[in-house]
DNA sequence: AATGATGTTTCGCATTGCAAGACAAAACTT
DNA sequence: AAGTTTTGTCTTGCAATGCGAAACATCATT
C-alpha cells in the first residue's frame, strides 16, 4: 500500500495527527477512538494521544457525555484566517455575492494549483434545487467551462498535459476532437468567456470567465453554474455582462489592469 | 517560560507543527523560515521540516519566487468543514444574514465554551465604518450585553466565577455594584434581551439575545453591535423584534422548542 | 570580492512517540 | 442480574524518529 520512497523530510507523527484530524473532519457524525483507529489502521492508544493533542489545541472537541470527538472551533478559525490570507478568496467575496444576487444562479470560484483547477467557493443560487460543485474538488480541464477558460488563458503549458492524456469523453457532448477543442479555446480567448453545456454532466451548463493576476496570468476562474434551461449554450447578454464584470473586478483586486498589462501570449 | 508539568499525554512534535501553522496564520504577510524559527525559539532546520509536512498536506503554501510561506487551501477547507459541523454555526448562518440585511447593523454570534464566551462569527453592517468584534476573541462576561445574557440564561454557575473575580470597571459605565448587576440579569431574563451601552467600549452598544439548545440551556448568544447612536439604551421595537426572531430561529434549529421545554431555572 | 542574509541539507544521539496489552466503564446479550 | 463485548483511557519497554547544531547553497547588498 505504501511505497518505500522514504526521505520525505516530513514529520511522521504530524502526518498521523493530520490523518486523525481529517478523519474526524470527514465524519459527518461525532466519531470514537476505536472507529478512528480501525479506519486509520493504527492502534487506539496512538489515536487517543493525538486526539488529546488536537483537543488541547482546540482543533477537536470531545462530547462530554458520549466521549466522542468532532471538529473544534480552532479548525474553524484557522479556516477564517486562511480565507483572509488567500488572495483569490478575499478578492472575490464581494463580487461573488453581488453576481449571485444579480443573476440568481450558483456561483463557483476555482483556483489553479499546479496543473489542477480546484473549487474554492460555491455560493448556491436562489433556486430551491441546489446545483453546485463541492468545495475542494478538482475540475476536469477538458470537460468544464472553467477548465477551458484555464487552458485558454493560463501561460502554463496546461494543454500539453491534457492532450497527452487524451480528450476522454465524459458525456456524449464532451469535445474529443483536438482540432475542435482548439477552436473552442480560441473562441474562449476571443470572447473572454465560454460555456460547456452537457459536457461533463447531462442537463448542467456553466458559464466561466478568467481571474487574472497583476502579470495577466490566470490564477483562477469564476463561473455561474445551473441547469441548461437557465444557462443556454449562447448565454443571455445579462448573464455574460454580469459575469465579465465580476471577473474583471476580482482581477482588478488582484492587481490586474488590462490597460497596463501587455497582450496575452498563450 | 514553560512550567515542567509534564505527562501531557500530548504529542510534542505535533504541538510544534501547530505552533508553526499558527505562526504562519498569525503573520499578515508571507513569512520566512528564519523569522519563524526566531519567533518560536527553535532552529531553522526544525521549522523547515515542519513546513515541509504542512506543505505536503496543503495547509501551507510556499511562494515559488520568494520561497516564503503562507496559509494554504487545505486550512481553508478544514475551516469550511468545521463550520458545517459546529452546530451553532450552521444553525445560525441564514438567520444571521437575514438579521443583518433587515437591521443593517453588525451581527455577532458567540458560543459558550467552558466558562468563556467566544466570538464565532461577525458579519459587518451596512455602514462604511466597520464596527465588529474579532472572531475568536473572548467577551467580558460582566461588561458586554452578550455576557450578561450568558450569565442570565446559562444553567452553569457562571455568575459565581464572575463575582469572585469582582465586577472590575472597564469604562465608567460598567456596572460594578453586585446588587445592580443582579437586577440587570433579572431584567435580561424577563425581557429575553439586554443592552450594554458604553459598558465595555465608549460609544458602542450591543443588543443581545440567548441561543438555547434542546434542553433549554444556553449555548451561545446573538447580538447586534453598533454605535450608541444607532442602538439606544432602549432599542427600537424593530431591532428587538428582529433580534428575538433570529434568536428563536437559531435555537429552534438546535432543537429548542419553547413549548416543550419546561421553565428555566437559573 | 566579501559579507550577511536567506532557505536547504546532513548527521549522530537521546528523546519520544509507537505498539501491545492491561484496565475501567459502559452497552449490549443472555 | 450475570456475562460478554466494546468502548475510552492508561502504562511500559524498545527502537524509530524528530531535534539541535553546524555545514551548505543561494541569493542580495556592500
Amino acid at each position: 500500500m505504501d511505497i518505500k520512497t522514504r526521505s520525505d523530510g516530513s514529520v511522521k507523527s504530524v502526518q498521523l495527527a493530520f490523518d486523525v484530524l481529517e478523519a474526524v473532519a470527514a465524519s459527518q457524525e461525532e466519531v470514537g477512538v476505536s472507529e478512528l483507529a480501525a479506519h486509520l489502521g493504527t492502534t487506539k492508544g496512538t489515536v487517543f494521544r493525538h486526539l488529546q493533542t488536537l483537543m488541547e489545541r482546540g482543533y477537536v472537541d470531545q462530547n462530554q457525555t458520549s466521549s466522542r470527538y468532532k471538529l473544534g472551533m480552532r479548525s474553524y478559525f484557522i479556516g477564517q484566517t486562511a480565507a483572509a490570507r488567500i488572495e483569490i478568496l478575499s478578492a472575490s467575496t464581494e463580487a461573488v455575492s453581488a453576481l449571485r444576487d444579480e443573476i440568481g444562479e450558483t456561483v463557483v470560484v476555482s483556483a489553479l494549483r499546479g496543473t489542477s483547477l480546484i473549487v474554492l467557493r460555491t455560493v448556491f443560487g436562489k433556486s430551491t434545487l441546489e446545483i453546485g460543485v463541492r468545495e475542494g474538488s478538482e475540475l476536469v480541464l477538458h470537460g468544464t467551462a472553467q477548465g477551458k477558460i484555464a487552458l485558454a488563458f493560463s501561460r502554463k503549458p496546461l494543454l500539453q498535459g491534457v492532450l497527452r492524456k487524451g480528450l476522454e469523453p465524459i458525456t456524449e457532448h464532451t469535445i474529443t476532437d483536438p482540432a475542435a477543442f482548439d477552436k473552442e479555446l480560441q473562441l474562449a480567448r476571443a470572447q473572454g468567456y465560454v460555456t460547456a453545456a452537457n459536457q461533463e454532466t447531462f442537463g448542467i451548463n456553466a458559464l466561466a470567465a478568467p481571474i487574472l493576476d497583476q502579470t495577466g496570468d490566470l490564477v483562477g476562474t469564476i463561473a455561474i453554474v445551473g441547469s441548461v434551461q437557465n444557462i443556454k449554450h449562447d448565454p443571455s447578454h445579462k448573464q455574460v455582462e454580469a459575469l465579465l464584470k465580476a471577473s474583471l473586478r476580482i482581477s482588478w483586486n488582484l492587481g490586474y489592469d488590462k490597460m497596463t498589462v501587455s497582450g496575452r501570449q498563450p
